[in-house]
RNA sequence: GCGCCAUUAGCUCAAUUGGCAGAGCAGCUGACUCUUAAUCAGCGGGUUCGGGGUUCGAGUCCCUGAUGGCGCACCA
């Protein structure tokens, strides 16, 4: 695919060489008709020279303003149950993209979209005249944006129309539109979002889908009297997560940075400082592999609750999926565009970690099972194991192989192994076992949540030891955080926190790959 | 990062064994005052992703690079 090269649109007053460059070849090209762009496609050639000759005809393609006097929406909502063949005495004054062109000899019909609205504009010999008839067939094209003025009424097939006195011009396209009905290629539709906005429903649907879910979110957590706030994305150490993190510089400080892989230590220092319900939903930053559920940039909710725990996390992650079900499709079940439906109704299922693996590999499984042991079972199961993984990292190894793909259900997977979790405090009653769940639905996790280790001293140690292996070359490894740590030794009180990705919630509603539960994802550049 | 597959007109896709690069929509010209992806007649439109090689001859085979999809690895 080709860049064209970009317009001359040297407006800056400051760019006066530049500027008589340009103008020097522009003279070149303006002298004989059209043909500055030979190497461009004949339909982009063919539309550059309507622009041309529209201008030169004293045509304005881009006014400031047209006269629009309703939505296409509007119109609609006026005029419900029209009889075919009649009008209604109404003017309006509409705008939209064309996007279906039906041109006869003396009339002409043009369908209109505007947002998600859609309404027929008719313009016929008679109430155009001739000249300005000829004028919109020989200068629109399928994309262009016009304004039609006129009386509303039905066709005889009964179609909602505008019955044009005048039109005019409200934005030409330059590049046709993709085939209206057949589906765009999955790269295009991402690399050109827009375009997919303007041909596709469901790209449309997609965002006001997760505006919704987003606003759903904010609202049922405002209204349990958390504080929405906003924590640095820039950070000098990063922290809360296990993830490799992107690396960028500031200048003024000559000072090397992180993108943040978590917000989890900032809002952990919001709790200490007394706002004791905070959550934050922004974007993360991980620097690893890319795929139809693993994006470089996500987003992420983090809720944190002083005086509760993860039980309380539990429900506030299901109360909140389901709200969003609900706002979405008036219910606790999700109805993916395939016909898939995910039941989110009713109470979870919570299911400790070592049960779930003792099942699968068919006998007990238990902290304090030895490594040696772990590593034979994983060897009978085919699962591969690396000879530095600590036991924890092995059970959690066969609970990935043997059992998160059959938890279709919603199923909080309870109870994780302490050595693992350097951010999560002890259990209260179970040796070796850390307050922590990961929440499954349909086989992928989707949320995590703690028992947040608020003990400074022990909060230290497990960091040490995360730099240890840091020294040692694990890249995901958490940094040392001295200013967290000096937070935590001012008190923190027994806190609940939890983590939930935005584009996986949008995923489990919608059923969607995670490309199209974002607006603009990050693809690779085409090298030109 | 590794492996497999794909990339052809503006868009979606064909092209037999290595033998003249095509269709639909879109575009252009003409006809048509009730169309609904309008219809009818005609006409244009190609760096077959880039580079190199084999061959009388390459969209097709080989090498190499780019981008994408899938799988693996890493992760949420």
């Amino acid at each position: 695919m080709t860049e064209v090269p970009p317009p001359d649109d040297s407006r800056s007053p400051t760019g006066t060489a530049a500027r008589d460059e340009r103008g020097a070849e522009r003279g070149a090209e303006s002298g004989t008709v059209p043909p500055p762009d030979d190497e461009l496609p004949e339909q982009l050639r063919v539309r550059r020279a309507k622009l041309d000759r529209m201008r030169e005809a004293g045509v304005d393609p881009y006014p400031v303003a047209v006269a629009r006097t309703t939505t296409l929406a509007e119109v609609r909502a006026e005029h419900p149950d029209l009889e075919p063949d009649t009008m209604t005495g109404d003017r309006a004054g509409v705008t939209g993209r064309v996007i279906f062109v039906r041109n006869t000899g003396k009339l002409c019909f043009a369908t209109l979209r505007e947002g998600d609205a859609e309404l027929q504009v008719m313009l016929s010999l008679d109430r155009v005249g001739e000249e300005s008839l000829a004028a919109w067939k020989a200068d629109i094209d399928l994309g262009d944006h016009v304004f039609v003025e006129g009386e509303v009424g039905t066709s005889r097939r009964g179609e909602l129309s505008v019955f044009a006195d005048s039109w005019q011009l409200t934005a030409k396209a330059l590049r046709p539109l993709p085939v209206a009905h057949k589906p765009m290629s999955e790269e295009l539709r991402v690399r050109r979002r827009y375009v997919d906005l303007i041909v596709r429903d469901e790209a449309r649907r997609t965002v006001r889908q997760r505006a919704t879910v987003m606003s759903t979110l904010r609202r049922e957590l405002v209204g349990r009297g958390y504080l929405e706030v906003e924590t640095p994305m820039l950070q000098t150490v990063h922290g809360g997560a296990a993830a490799r993190p992107f690396r960028t510089h500031m200048n003024a400080f000559d000072l090397d940075l992180y993108l943040r892989i978590a917000p989890e230590l900032f809002l952990k220092r919001c709790i200490v400082g007394g706002l004791e319900r905070v959550f934050e939903i922004n974007r993360n930053f991980r620097n690893e592999g890319v795929d139809s559920t693993h994006s470089p940039e996500f987003a992420m909710l983090e809720a944190y609750q002083a005086h509760a725990d993860y039980q309380v996390m539990a429900t506030l992650t299901r109360e909140l999926t389901q709200e969003c079900c609900a706002a979405l499709f008036g219910d606790h079940v999700a109805r993916h565009n395939d016909g898939t439906e995910i039941d989110l109704s009713g109470e979870w299922r919570q299911a400790p970690l070592h049960a779930l693996v003792s099942e699968a590999v068919g006998e007990e499984v238990t902290p304090g099972t030895p490594l040696e042991t772990l590593r034979a079972l994983a060897a009978r199961h085919d699962v591969g194991v690396d000879p530095a993984w600590i036991p924890g990292k092995v059970v959690e190894e066969l609970f990935e192989a043997l059992v998160q793909d059959s938890l279709q259900e919603p199923t909080f997977v309870v109870d994780y192994p302490l050595d693992t979790s350097p951010l999560t405090r002890a259990h209260r009653s179970q040796p070796g076992l850390a307050e922590k769940w990961d929440l499954y639905i349909a086989g992928v996790e989707r949320a995590t949540a703690y028992s947040e280790l608020v003990d400074p001293v022990a909060q230290r140690e497990r960091l040490v030891a995360q730099a240890v292996l840091a020294a040692e070359g694990d890249p995901e490894a958490m940094a040392f955080d001295e200013d967290f740590l000096e937070a935590l030794e001012y008190g923190m009180p027994p806190t609940g926190g939890m983590g939930m990705g935005m584009d996986r919630l949008m995923m489990t509603l919608t059923g969607l790959g995670i490309r199209e539960t974002i607006l603009f994802p990050l693809v690779r550049p085409l090298s030109s």
